[in-house]
RNA sequence: GACCCCAUCGUCUAGCCUGGUCAGGACACGAGCUUUUCAAGCUCGCAGCACGGGUUCAAAUCCCGUUGGGGUCGCCA
């Protein structure tokens, strides 16, 4: 059976790039029936944080990404502490101060990596491994290769930045008489000039995507479309088909730049197609937050959802759209304001005003209705009317219909819009 | 610098393994349609095999080199 893990350390936040390691992973492991492992290599004991490891589960859970085996590595300081002594017994290492010092073989040394084919790495370019710290704690390199073996790992998949480091964890599987797993070697994602993915070039934690209003299918979509493809001219992949073809072996090698703008485009994409219902729940939190004494629970608030489905890249972009429904104090945009609020539409405003103060049923229909008597009474073109009208409901020149944003806002504060809008 | 990895439109990629289909799709960009605006949607378009040598009847595809980019050189992970 395949045994795949993710293994973070808990000093800093999910980071994405790490996301699409544990992503590649938790996909081999579920499109084959395997086993999906977290292990937290907290050995570190100053740098890891329970807030960071927080995070992490938090973020998993969040991508989807669940997990069979959990493990941390603070928790088997002993078995770390023996096998490091095996190896002194043996005269495999030797003790330099506290520490403990793997000896080095001169050989060469071959790592078949799944995604690049064979790589050939002469130990003469390793120096002796330090396994165990002079503060007790296991290295990096020796704690994960312990735990690779003893948790029966059967494929090690991570970053390229690990590639260097495989022949020398391979001298500490030979040295312990360890099955040496299969590797590959993840292509890096890089930000969008192809740089290194840094805070400079967006966002790098996971958790911020999540609170700039990215859905984690979209996030999951377009982190497997880095460095693999379904070979089918789809973009958009649901996670039960990508798990019918996906294969580790049919990974890039070369690195992967960053698009904001295609992570945005597919996050749009899936808004669109989530139901309302769905799409009101998850925006509620984020409303709720910036407008307390809102009212979000009845169907006006799944009308305004409806309304502007359509135009989020993230559901962050629902606050901006919606401002003028949740305040009265209307935002005017200066230039909107410039080119359709003039003085000389006053009158029009008026007669539009009374004439929807007459009507009874109020909604977008009817307001439409009215809407079209009143210009053709005024002898105008419905354009010149429906521009500076927007304007002063919204405070914007753009947005959905004129008629359902009216709907949205409700009859009262549609005709108070349309008189404060002139004095 | 040493060692290692990589190289198809601006970006993500299909094609490469098993040479021979106008190098296909998507994002972005441009144009048009639609339209009460802006988006969306639909249609069309722009744009690429890094370079140089081989091998071969034939090279994006195989080999070598150059250039370029990335990674690693910690008692961090």
């Amino acid at each position: 059976m395949v045994r795949v893990r993710f293994a973070p350390s808990p000093t800093g936040f999910l980071h994405i790039g790490s996301a699409r390691t544990a992503l590649f992973n938790w996909m081999v492991a579920r499109a084959q029936g395997g086993k999906f492992i977290l292990r937290i290599e907290d050995t570190d004991q100053v740098r890891s944080k329970t807030e960071f490891l927080e995070e992490i589960l938090e973020s998993m859970k969040w991508l989807g990404l669940t997990w069979d085996e959990y493990y941390k590595q603070s928790d088997r300081f002993d078995i770390y502490r023996q096998y490091a002594g095996k190896l002194l017994s043996e005269g495999k290492a030797y003790q330099d101060g506290a520490a403990v010092v793997l000896k080095v073989p001169q050989k060469s040394i071959k790592l078949y990596d799944l995604i690049r084919g064979e790589i050939v790495v002469d130990t003469k370019e390793i120096k002796d491994q330090v396994l165990m710290k002079s503060d007790g704690s296991p290295t990096y390199s020796f704690a994960c290769v312990v735990d690779d073996a003893l948790m029966e790992m059967t494929c090690i998949i991570r970053g390229e930045d690990h590639i260097s480091n495989t022949p020398k964890q391979m001298l500490i599987y030979e040295a312990l008489d360890f099955k040496i797993p299969k590797f590959a070697h993840l292509p890096l994602i890089l930000d969008p000039e192809g740089g290194r993915m840094s805070k400079r070039a967006g966002a790098t934690a996971v958790s911020e995507y999540r609170t700039q209003g990215f859905l984690p299918q979209a996030i999951v979509n377009y982190l497997m479309l880095l460095g693999w493809s379904p070979g089918n001219n789809q973009e958009k992949v649901s996670m039960a088909s990508a798990l019918k073809t996906f294969s580790i072996k049919k990974v890039n090698k070369a690195g992967a730049a960053f698009s904001f703008e295609k992570l945005q485009w597919l996050n749009s994409q899936y808004i669109r197609e989530m139901d309302t219902a769905r799409l009101a729940e998850a925006l509620r939190p984020l409303v709720a937050a910036r407008y307390p004494q809102a009212d979000l629970q009845g169907a006006d608030f799944e009308r305004m959802v409806q309304l502007y489905k359509g135009r989020m890249n993230t559901l962050a972009d629902f606050l901006d759209w919606t401002d003028y429904i949740f305040t009265d104090l209307v935002p005017f945009d200066p230039e909107a304001k410039a080119a359709h609020l003039t003085r000389d539409m006053g009158k029009e405003f008026d007669v539009l005003a009374q004439q929807l103060g007459a009507v009874d049923d109020f909604n977008a229909k009817t307001a439409e209705e009215t809407f079209r008597s009143v210009v053709a009474g005024l002898g105008i073109e419905a354009g010149t009317l429906v521009h500076p009208v927007r304007v002063a409901l919204t405070g914007r020149a753009v947005g959905p219909g004129l008629f359902d944003t009216m709907a949205v806002l409700g009859k009262e504060r549609t005709i108070r819009r349309l008189k404060e809008g002139f004095h």
